[in-house]
DNA sequence: CGATTAGTTCAAAAAAACTTGAACTAAATG
DNA sequence: CATTTAGTTCAAGTTTTTTTGAACTAATCG
């Protein structure tokens, strides 16, 4: 059992940990696959080429090349440049921070963008309601609506400071557990 | 065309508010059916029966069922007592808080739960690997994860403050839009 | 340049998720 | 009580998503 080299056999830790990524994935909506690369990857102590990530994890060369794909859409994983190697190797992203706006940014931002110009058509729709009471029923769900947007917009940038780790947030004692 | 009746047929201003919430549901992970449902309630100006959303929505029995469960157990939906009559009759909550906090405390907080419990049993097979280096190196990723999850659970009551509509956290003025 | 290596693409297969509807349970009515 | 009504359950069907692998492009090597 060498010391140094990458054993081509998962460890049980890396097992365990690739399958935490797999259910935060499966969490957020992103395929098994996905989280097994990024996990493979937080496993890694070295940055790892593309075969190595086949071969550990024991997935298709198309899923892989997918999978990394979207991850560097995601800016989760980054290519590492080594001197003279030809193949590509990964490294993945350590800060929550950049994993979270990532993704935010890439999966959450546009239904946000694209939601908030239907409800303005919605306005329009609305305003041709012929009964004055259905109208202003109509007219009051909408506002809601619009004011559900405005809060998860407020929302954004609160969640990226606490999850940079910032401490800051209420100078008092911290909010009382909740849920 | 009749004032007050509710008629059958969904409004221009109903389908594309109802296709608002299908998106909704879909970005969080929920099924099409349920985005549906709770969609038709929203736009509702009275308490709808079990067959009047099937009706509306051309959706099976069986999916109104199973979709005004989950909605029931989201607290999303609650039944209103109409007296003398038989029927359940359901009207949407309309309380985002409330809304946030009944889809994080069933579909997010159990994953928080074991997620931390399967941290916890990684420390142990940490503790069992041989060479230091690497059972440094694995015990620095764990740790880093344990701190991930630690600033989600300080998230939570964050996103309850913001999405409550109060206006606090920050005297000064409000963050920048980030995103 | 021709051969080899690296990685991507995409159509088809497999798996997962969702919906349907017919059979069922439970409760109220006459 | 028998019958009707209300709603649930779940196996089978449908749709959607994910994975695979063989054919392909592009780049490097000898």
């Amino acid at each position: 059992m060498p010391t140094s080299a990458q054993s081509t056999t998962l460890q049980p830790w890396e097992i365990s940990m690739i399958d935490s990524f797999v259910r935060a994935a499966g969490l957020i909506g992103l395929p098994r696959s996905i989280g097994e690369i990024y996990g493979v990857l937080y496993c890694s102590a070295a940055p790892m080429d593309f075969d190595h990530i086949v071969e550990r994890l024991g997935i298709s060369r198309g899923s892989a090349s997918q999978g990394l794909k979207t991850l560097r859409q995601l800016g989760a994983v980054r290519p590492h440049y080594l001197p003279g190697v030809r193949k590509d190797h990964y490294v993945p992203e350590l800060s929550m921070e950049r994993l979270v706006r990532g993704f935010l940014k890439d999966q959450f931002s546009p239904h946000l963008e694209s939601s908030q110009q239907r409800l303005a058509a919605i306005e329009g729709q609305v305003a041709a309601i012929a009964d004055p009471e259905a109208r202003d029923h109509a007219s009051a769900r909408l506002h809601t609506l619009q004011s559900w947007q405005a809060r998860i917009r407020k929302l954004l940038p609160v969640v990226f400071t606490v999850l940079s780790g910032v401490q800051a947030f209420s100078k008092e004692e911290p909010p009382a557990d909740i849920i």
